[in-house]
DNA sequence: ACTTTTTAGTGAATCTCTTCACAATGTTGC
DNA sequence: GCAACATTGTGAAGAGATTCACTAAAAAGT
């Protein structure tokens, strides 16, 4: 996946004297401290600071914003490539997970959907690849003959235990940075967002509905 | 975009009492605060605990990941969504201010590419959509036939101002749950985040390689 | 009991982004 | 000069997820 990060790290690293004087000076990426030993981000803040004209309180805000979702994009995608040695995608690891959870008498694919915030029809897809790869396996619903059980196989149990090592090899990796306290406070800032963010998607949903 | 948060809500909200004496208790995310008042998600400790049988260290590590992960998730498709009034994506308008930074005399596809951690291909298609709903020129690079210059067009400069008052107005409401010291906190634990990560990702790459 | 509404899962099409392959052009080293 | 290499942008194909439409079955309303 993505090696084409080679260009961006060769993109985020020129800072060619060039022209600065036109009105366009290259945008790059640096992680630069503020006068309080916060870290900030340089091209952010040039584009916030010389287009948009923001006031401190935006460019906080929007900063915030930026580094939060770029974070838990490259997070996403490192956790992508590191599942690439068992085999199956990070999406499909915590479908896994989920299933594991529910034991031999396994559950209904929209509950899997549910735990993963994904649509319905991601959870075919997921399971459609699981399946093949003889992870779960389908069995009717006894009790309702709409519904489709998933339950690990063996095998799924293996995957599954390899690739917590895997992703928790990695994890450990990055947020070894952080302190106890400061991953706490991660988890917290994250999970109030998240709560926030649905609210509000539920509401524009329903004025816009 | 994802109408079908409806399922996942209805989801998250069902705790049904089943059978919790089987082996598989059904999932759903709450927040809830722990002794020291921060949130955590009841639906990933579960997993975590219950299965992975993983130790406190490992389990905050990884809560902190997966509610990052999925603020950024949420985030960005609220912002999608958003700019649905607009006309154009998120990731276009993004490209779209870093355009707009290079003023008249534009700049290369490449330069976008390394701005928004894209690859260069798709800018290709970002760009394809810009210019062709009009708010932005390709033109010849004089200085070098290989490379091509992308430029704002008026009509560019007008949408990117709504769609920066569109964007702005959603960040706020959602950022507006957290105090200045939290953003400045959520802000440095991103980037010192992400700057382990792009470490960790070049390590991954060269070991790999 | 029977109509209406909701729910479970999936096919088809779409969107964003990625990787791979490639042609055209620049750049470097000899 | 010129051969080897690197860079710029894009076509083709594909992975992951979404929306929409639809069937089958269950639940609710009457």
């Amino acid at each position: 996946m993505h090696n084409d990060r080679r260009y961006n790290e060769a993109m985020t690293q020129i800072a060619p004297p060039s022209d600065a004087s036109a009105e366009g000076p290259p945008l790059s990426h640096q992680y630069l401290e503020d006068e309080r030993g916060y870290l900030y981000d340089t091209g952010f803040r040039e584009i916030l600071v010389r287009l948009a004209k923001a006031d401190p309180e935006t460019i906080t805000r929007t900063e915030a914003m930026r580094a939060l979702v770029m974070a838990g994009k490259h997070l996403g995608q490192l956790l992508e490539e590191a599942m690439g040695d068992i085999g199956i995608g990070h999406g499909q690891f915590k479908a896994l997970m989920c299933i594991k959870n529910y034991g031999v008498s396994g559950t209904q694919m929209h509950a899997i959907a549910g735990y993963l915030n994904v649509t319905p029809r991601n959870v075919t897809g997921l399971v459609d690849g699981l399946e093949a790869a003889g992870l779960v396996e389908r069995v009717a619903d006894p009790a309702d003959r709409r519904a489709t059980i998933v339950r690990m196989t063996p095998e799924g149990e293996n995957v599954a235990q390899r690739g917590r090592r895997v992703t928790d090899t990695v994890i450990k990796k990055v947020l070894g940075i952080l302190s106890d306290e400061e991953k706490l406070q991660l988890r917290h800032l994250s999970l109030k967002l998240l709560r926030a963010i649905d609210e509000e998607s539920a509401n524009g949903r329903k004025t816009h509905a």
